[in-house]
DNA sequence: TTTCTACATTAGAATAGTTCTAATTATTAG
DNA sequence: CTAATAATTAGAACTATTCTAATGTAGAAA
């Protein structure tokens, strides 16, 4: 079970990132990907593919949803990208590569991340036989958020 | 955050079971619902709509994939059966309403249930801060299993 | 019992999200 | 420069699900 690195914050490095990640598996870095990782990792939410064309439109026009899609299969099998399935309907995709949790808020459709500690995810993985080799583990959590002084993420 | 006990094994529960959960609701006991709950309860695996829909033509022909789906959301409504999201594409309906994890083995397509220690759920909901009101935690597991003598379900 | 009302079922149409297809364009290797 | 490979694109096709509107059913009220 392996999980990458979170993604350097500057935007500048987002490129690097990807070329590197690129490299070597006969995959090439493209204007389209870049920019589609980019704006993906730009902001700390989980759009849907849809969501992401829209966002990606605005600096690059013509660019086409099917290309979105194209994008984002690329970027999962990269590990620079993680799918999320909250909902049923549109899949969602976290630039957030840091061992983490969702909390699906039922009130307002929102995914957040949490912070989960590593010893946590050990004794969660530690429930496994032996001959079950685990690659990864999502945690979601679904409920509401009680609304006193409430931070919209952490 | 509510664990319901796992139904009855003994198939003719099954029918009581659903009656007390339908009771008090407005909802009502009918032959399809008996049926799709029987038929999804007759067998620890993780159907589609679609292929539960095809186990419960043997025993009523006449039933429509509508209905199958309508009977599905009033069961997850009821809290009878539990929605499980492991792939794009449709939704999968799990019996098992023990406290568990799912590990969903990427060479064989089949998604299997883990026993999860309470204490082990304990501290996984543990890590949310305390206005985030969690209603139910779901834990995924995504891999291959090593086959020496693995047995395919525990 | 008959009637009323609310709930349930049904077939098929409609929808949403995604993947596929086939044509075009871009990039790299030789 | 040319050939080969990979990427992009628009739109068609597809899959899973939900919606619609008509019909059926069961319990409650009279």
């Amino acid at each position: 079970m392996s999980f990458p690195p979170f993604h350097m914050t500057a935007s500048n490095m987002n490129t690097d990132n990807l070329s590197h990640h690129l490299a070597g598996t006969g995959l090439r870095s493209t204007p389209q990907r870049e920019i589609v990782y980019s704006v993906l990792t730009s902001k700390r939410d989980h759009p849907t593919a849809d969501e992401l064309f829209a966002r990606v439109k605005q600096q690059m026009p013509n660019i086409s949803l099917a290309t979105v899609y194209n994008c984002l299969e690329t970027l999962v099998q990269c590990n620079l990208v993680r799918q999320v399935n909250v909902e049923r309907g549109a899949m969602r995709y976290c630039p957030n590569l840091h061992p983490h949790a969702h909390f699906f808020n039922e009130t307002t459709g929102e995914t957040i991340d949490v912070e989960i500690p590593a010893e946590v995810l050990a004794q969660v993985s530690s429930v496994l036989p032996k001959h079950f080799k685990a690659k990864s583990v999502e945690i979601l959590f679904r409920g509401v958020v009680d609304n006193q002084n409430t931070p919209t993420s952490l």
